[in-house]
DNA sequence: ATCATGGATGACAGCGCTGTCATTCGTCAA
DNA sequence: TTGACGAATGACAGCGCTGTCATCCATGAT
């Protein structure tokens, strides 16, 4: 059986008369190659069909063109929106992605970022900063960039791509008492670290309007679905049939919450307000409309990605720059009581 | 600056106390390493935090541990879930995932088969069995297993996982039937290869029932979301306000039906049924819950990586063998008219 | 006691590319 | 005309690992 070797650099030199390292230059800085041999190598590339080997490259120049995303999961459709904005970042430039899951394990998550690390990645993005001291070390220590995204924090180990889920929450919950809901409650579901600051945000703000009296929260460690919305409402009205509102900690819970009170001939807004988390494109087509709390996933992922895109180029952010995205309040039908 | 080298097999086998190559097998191949040796070299790999270059190993052996994954689109749901059956697929694997995304042009999609292939992956995972003939020839040569999922059809390239969504959707217009719906549309959006299979099983279906007079058909390219099903519907009672049934292309567009139904006060199921694809966790917390015809696209990821790792490990099924997933139609209330 | 056997280990070379120099050559200022 | 300079190109070695073969030694059969 005889083996086709594969085409490599000497083959395109060969063919284009000129030494490997010139072909080696003209892929990788081809201003530094003259125009007629850039014409030849690429006329030899295209004649060979020849396609790099990016582990000889990587070997040869210790770096690689892949860039390491750890998130927790790929079935959470928060990160299917960001794995989107990283898919479109990268458009043009020569990166990879390699996906690491930590299935919300911290464990798992400093394995991912010690593996990930050893391959000399162009650039690193992490989900969140509520890293194990173990990875936050690898990860300072890192020699690439490294962008925690999700959330904007207190001491980035690097560059930062997120929000406030605290004021954002915050502001969801103080929505809710300015459309003149008293008794609101809070619904969540796989309750992470950004979960526990949106739980937060919520609290507060009940206690700031003196409403801190029961501790209205509903919360499993169960991943979310519009089915356990349905279920934790219902728990929720049999424990505190007083609610009158409730803040989902997504927008899964909020459409499950929807469903589980047209089953009970509950009224949206009057009886019951909801408000959900993340705005998802359904939240808009919902009958009623259902209010949400807006954040950008699919920019997070993008602009994670240009900041290691500019990073590379020389032109990046400096250490410790943060840039928070935002959130908007968008008030729909499912809040629109009329103020008490 | 002093640059810190990395720990590499030598540095773990002066510790061991045995030669390089030693640890290498003692790594790939422990069986043929004896016990203390194996030992000490554990020992070492531990002290040393010794990660291995797999750069190096993929340029010596000419084999990387990595899985090309080629699909249309991240954000596409159905992908997701397909996703997240392939990381479970990998686990207690050295395998990991290198995943690329045609947008649905299959000019980048030879493009991305390409260049995976250039890689030495350890597998190849594709969407559909629509490749473009160039693609197709490269996915032929591959000297690796190569996985077409999510749908069976014929002239597999080598292994295949995944459905007929021709007779899916045809079992699913048939149901409708079968209901007492008289006339019912398709709704369609991304209108990709599959999609189309599944509007043909739903035209022959209305063909063999002798209703197959005008074509109620609703389509569109634009990506599938919950407002969009809104939309179409809107459109297709709009002209064609006799429709009485809806098979939609996917549940986006179902749970967007259902939402436009409840604003316009179409009763369901008695004035208007409604059916939509995979079965989506949803649809079944739905008010009222949505018929679908459940898909197992879960199954659909981890199946594909189990092939591959069979095939590697030396037990794997031969060249052209095919898993049909199936489907089955669940019918819920949205679909439950007292037949006429 | 001797030899064949096989398990354990090692030496060597090279995978395809790039970092680091060194070299060549044309151009321009003096 | 000469020397200095920079652009273009090349030679060399080596990145960290593994395939291939060779070597060593204990074991059991003869």
């Amino acid at each position: 059986m005889e083996k086709t070797r594969k085409t490599t650099l000497s083959d395109v030199a060969a063919l284009a008369d000129v030494s490997p390292i010139t072909v080696s230059r003209a892929l990788r800085d081809p201003e530094k190659v003259s125009p007629d041999a850039r014409a030849r190598i690429t006329l030899a590339i295209a004649q060979l069909g020849y396609v790099p080997n990016p582990a000889a490259r990587a070997l040869a120049s210790g770096r690689t063109d892949v860039v390491g995303v750890i998130i927790p999961s790929v079935s959470n459709n928060v990160f299917a929106d960001v794995m989107r904005g990283i898919y479109d970042g990268l458009q043009d430039s020569p990166l990879g992605v390699q996906l690491g899951t930590t299935r919300y394990a911290p464990s798992t998550e400093e394995q991912l970022v010690r593996v990930f690390l050893s391959q000399q990645p162009a650039g690193l993005i992490v989900a969140g900063h509520d890293q194990s001291p173990g990875a936050r070390a690898l990860l300072e220590r890192a020699d690439c960039p490294v962008v925690q995204i999700m959330e904007v924090g207190p001491q980035p180990i690097d560059l930062v791509v997120g929000l406030s889920h605290y004021q954002a929450a915050r502001d969801g919950a103080q929505h809710l008492l300015d459309r003149g809901y008293r008794a609101p409650a809070f619904l969540g579901a796989q309750m992470d670290p950004r979960s526990q600051r949106r739980l937060a945000g919520f609290r507060d703000c009940l206690i700031a309007a003196g409403l801190g009296g029961d501790d209205p929260v509903v919360t499993t460690p169960e991943p979310s679905s519009v089915s356990l919305g349905c279920r934790l409402f219902a728990d929720l009205i049999a424990t505190r049939p007083q609610t009158d509102a409730v803040l989902c900690n997504n927008d899964d819970l909020a459409l499950g919450v929807l469903f589980e009170a047209q089953r009970r001939n509950i009224r949206i807004p009057d009886r019951l307000g909801i408000c959900g988390f993340n705005d998802h494109e359904m939240m808009s087509a919902a009958e009623p409309p259902l209010t949400s709390v807006a954040t950008d996933r699919y920019e997070m992922g993008r602009a994670a990605i240009l900041q290691i895109r500019d990073r590379l180029a020389g032109k990046g952010q400096p250490r410790g720059h943060a840039i928070d995205l935002g959130y908007r309040l968008v008030p729909r039908r499912s809040t629109a009581r009329v103020t008490a």
